[in-house]
DNA sequence: TTGTTTTACTAAATCGTTTTAGTACATTTG
DNA sequence: CAAATGTACTAAAACGATTTAGTAAAACAA
């Protein structure tokens, strides 16, 4: 009933040769080894007929490479994230890698409780969206020469490879948008962390405002919260208290979504010349009413990057650390459009 | 400069003791197999200072577990299976497992070509959203007793495990809460798939409007094209070409967005009396404008069972296969509300 | 003929664990 | 006091591959 594994020693015992032949044959080290075309033959036709497969684990163990990565982000059911892991799944398998996923909600034990997990030894590359505390964990991992590279946010002091958006910049342009279609009290919805993304974005709002003259209006939101019916709450009062708001601008996707319900179960504020934008793009934004204007991050370019940097460091080609920086597009929808024509 | 990597024989050797001994201490055996105190506390010690860990693919060779799960399903970034995804995910990892997610695109060839990458041997199980075309493979794996659960969709002629929502009675129930509501000519979107819990959630349709002496009208789309403009095209065809269409019911959540999308251009006809249910919930229903009724799937249980039957068949417990049927939820919303009163 | 190369293979070590089947000594039991 | 049992350990095989360092025979060169 149970099938016996086939292996290599089985094919050698069953061809009456040596594992050491099977193996030179199926590493295509035929030629190069000087076996027999016959011999090469017979061998491949034997592992055709038995389906034989090798077993990845003992060829881990023996060569010190899984090909697997880990791709760690903050919430793997975020849809920023998701459709990154979909890329990033696809170009990785393209080249004979698997990807692990897997969510530190941005949580520092659990980031190094999942590193440990993994063990330094059964992965072979790490793609991180580092936690606030994680350098340690990822100094580590450097120091040991496994490949890393980080996404969304980074350490200011630390050198090492990462691939993020012109947080600052698109920041800007965004308050600015809404500033020159005569918005003038723009509230920004943050949260408390010390993300360096979230710093950065916060920082191109206040810089567009300041740069206005206007005054900044800030609002934000505690980590922990940020997607329970208190961060709805917080936003609704922010909004209610500060009837000078004619628009708010959310920082990323997820306060975004908090922000919209509200305003929603406030059921006018959307229609009465409010402007919106956010962070983070989103497939619902074009059929929202009115639709969203928002920053969208390039998906498929940060993958690219991300993977062309993991496969160089998987090759040991050790360039310098690199920092690559890519362009935001504002897309421009009608929850921004001018404040008096609305 | 490079750390040695610290290993059971390195403990042993360092210790002067046997790697036997090391390995009944860090395997909790130390008592049953009469280590003492001393050494054991001996060896303890040794490994938190050395911060050992074990080499997992090590431990794999020899034990023949990889303690890694394969989460397969049609697409990784549809917000469905995403959020599924980290509720497997948590589960998994509660119980020292990781998840390697991957996505088949429906499409057979790259189905069986991701299993056979992770060559039966690397994996402890699999829990897959199967292609048409997945019958053969599955039946191997089951046949190889290898853990397999599959969900969303099943084969009639395969008893597997298997966890599924009631997509007929689903269907039949949001259809005729749209016809409860007066919609009388209710266009259905679906595609050209045989795939199970389509036709199940079509025939569900047909049922209801046949019960009420209605007539059905379907909208097919093919699958290859439901994720492009051609599918806003057809939809939107459909409906200018249907004038008495008075609702339209989406038969899963990448349509819906299609649909969504379509209706969004024709401006106005989501304003005018327009009613639209759907299949599969999202977070953005409810600021739609007007909000989206649709048919919940509950995502928790869904995970909750999948891992049960999964963590079963990993401790070999074989109970005969199950069919876990569960029951979705339609969440009424304003695109459903009464006809003639809106 | 002797020595060198080339060809066609193979034995055995190795990766880092787990586990079976010991051993040597001490203690208990009948 | 001999046999049985218990204690505290260990040697070595095994998991399934890769790879180094061979060997034996054939081919070629001097």
């Amino acid at each position: 009933m149970k099938k016996k594994q086939v292996s290599i020693k089985s094919i050698a015992t069953a061809l009456n040769i040596s594992v050491t032949t099977v193996s030179f044959v199926l590493n295509g080290k035929a030629e190069e080894k000087h076996i027999s075309k016959e011999m090469t033959q017979k061998v491949l036709d034997y592992v055709k007929k038995t389906n034989y497969r090798p077993n990845q684990i003992a060829q881990s163990l023996r060569t010190g490479k899984s090909k697997i990565l880990v791709f760690m982000v903050e919430d793997i059911s975020n849809n920023f994230f998701s459709k990154l892991a979909r890329i990033i799944e696809d170009m990785a398998y393209e080249k004979g890698y698997k990807v692990i996923f897997c969510s530190n909600e941005n949580d520092d034990n659990k980031s190094e409780e999942l590193i440990r997990l993994f063990n330094f030894r059964m992965v072979d590359g790490f793609i991180i969206v580092p936690s606030p505390g994680m350098q340690g964990v990822i100094e580590q991992l450097i120091e040991e020469n496994i490949p890393v590279v980080l996404l969304d946010r980074y350490f200011s002091d630390l050198n090492s490879n990462i691939v993020i958006v012109n947080n600052d910049e698109a920041a800007y342009n965004a308050t600015e948008h809404l500033i020159k279609n005569q918005y003038r009290k723009i509230g920004f919805i943050t949260t408390d962390t010390s993300q360096t993304q979230m710093l950065d974005r916060l920082n191109g709002y206040k810089r567009a405002i300041s740069d206005n003259g206007l005054v900044s209006s800030i609002l934000s939101i505690p980590y922990n919260e940020s997607s329970t019916q208190i961060s709805r709450d917080l936003i609704y009062s922010f909004v209610a208290d500060n009837p000078e708001l004619d628009s708010l601008f959310f920082s990323t996707n997820y306060l975004a979504l908090r922000g919209l319900e509200s305003l929603k179960s406030d059921c006018d504020a959307l229609k009465k010349n409010f402007g919106v934008v956010t962070f983070d793009d989103n497939e619902f934004f074009s059929i929202c009413n009115p639709t969203i204007t928002a920053v969208a991050q390039p998906l498929y370019e940060i993958g690219e990057e991300l993977m062309k940097i993991m496969l160089n460091l998987l090759k040991k080609i050790d360039d310098k650390p690199q920092k690559i920086i890519l362009n935001t597009e504002l897309k421009i929808r009608e929850s921004s459009k001018p404040k008096q024509l609305f």
